[in-house]
DNA sequence: GTCTATAGTTGGATAGAC
DNA sequence: GTCTATCCAACTATAGAC
């Protein structure tokens, strides 16, 4: 913590680990998950990371590219942990249960902080603006990034779910994946303090695997009354 | 995606249904779900009204109180529905069931077309947007909104749930509404063609009501193999 | 209540020196 | 590669006429 640093002027300390690029990816990182992406400005951005403007759209050459960059940085390891695990799942002698194949997919989202333990939350917070930020410019990236996921997943669920039409799989990935993504997001503005983060991930693999097992329901219910609005 | 406005007549045919002050909230409505909040700006709001920009400040007084003002013409109603079918399934004769209590949680949000024909995911996607959206303007709100839906459903599954931890029905009734907000928040930018929307309903609730009453897991597995990375 | 006009700020991106 | 300086578009909000 303590470099000598030129303490003259007013530059928000940059902690340079890499170069400057790096900086501003980490900057960037930060600013977009607690801002969203409209809400953080290129400016801020910089100043953040001790850098000018120009020097963000000379690594980068727009907001847009530097959102990608960012998101892709941290997502793109992720994701190959998690197919990574699934290949291994699949190399063994039985077909893998349905929670192992959650586990597969859920853990490396949450153990990020192993491999890099400086930023915790964040790569979290990241992921899940993937899934409510601007339309146009991540849409291909969430493609990208998720198209190969979901597919193996879903596969790898069906395997595990004989009889099960996929489509009914796939959505049951789909809420799962909806569960995961609350779950994270709200430790962006949540002082509810989940208690410890093994847990919540357990409680997350029961749930999304009997939630699969599950039979659709077949009748709209012991009807409840649609009665009185205020 | 910025819309280049007709150019002949100057002004976005209004359509209008009551006021100024409607139209402008069925703008701005339209808008936020789809940009999100600092995705929008103003002018944009008022273009699609057919407004001037001073009539929205007039009538709301800044952009944030537009917002605020969006979120809660829509959601108002839906919550006063789920706590009216919630005490209603109370006051029978026997303890509801889980299902029947997710019914009442999950039903309201999805047939709000029934009782406003004219915006059927409008109220979705801005209710998907509240749990995406600015932290600081919406952080108040979310709590108004949802803080007494969160206490009593709460509370009824735990009843419905004898014998285990208030907290942990706490955690899963949380995953139950991720689940519920990224389908929601899915229609916004997805082609994937959920199916009928009444199948998917009684899935999601087949789901939650088996995710919720699945005994968390003890170990962490059959232990996933934490190999090769790329 | 609604408008036009404008004030005052901030945004993304670029030019050109070093 | 990184900076300073600058361009210009767009923004929120307000003033004041009608």
């Amino acid at each position: 913590m303590s470099e000598p640093l030129p303490s003259s002027h007013l530059r928000a300390l940059p902690e340079n680990p890499g170069g400057t690029k790096e900086r501003l990816l980490d900057a960037a990182e930060r600013l977009f998950a607690e801002r969203g992406f409209e809400g953080t400005s290129i400016r801020a951005v910089t100043q953040a990371a001790g850098a000018s403007v120009s020097a963000a759209n000379y690594h980068f050459g727009s907001k847009e590219a530097l959102l990608q960059a960012t998101l892709q940085r941290r997502l793109g390891p992720v994701n190959r942990q998690r197919l990574a695990r699934l290949s291994a799942l699949e190399a063994g002698p039985e077909p893998p249960s349905i929670e192992a194949v959650l586990d597969a997919f859920l853990r490396p989202g949450f153990e990020a902080r192993a491999a890099d333990a400086e930023s915790p939350l964040r790569l979290r917070q990241v992921a899940a603006r993937l899934f409510a930020d601007p339309p146009d410019v991540v849409a291909s990236l969430q493609q990208d990034l998720f198209g190969e996921i979901n597919e193996r997943f879903v596969g790898a669920l069906a395997r595990a779910l004989p009889g099960r039409p996929v489509e009914d799989v796939a959505l049951g990935f789909r809420l799962t994946v909806g569960m995961m993504v609350h779950v994270i997001a709200g430790h962006l503005r949540d002082a509810t303090g989940l208690p410890d983060e093994e847990a919540v991930l357990r409680r997350m693999i029961a749930f999304a695997a009997a939630g699969l097992r599950a039979a659709p329901l077949e009748s709209p219910f012991p009807a409840a009354p649609a009665g009185a609005d205020t």
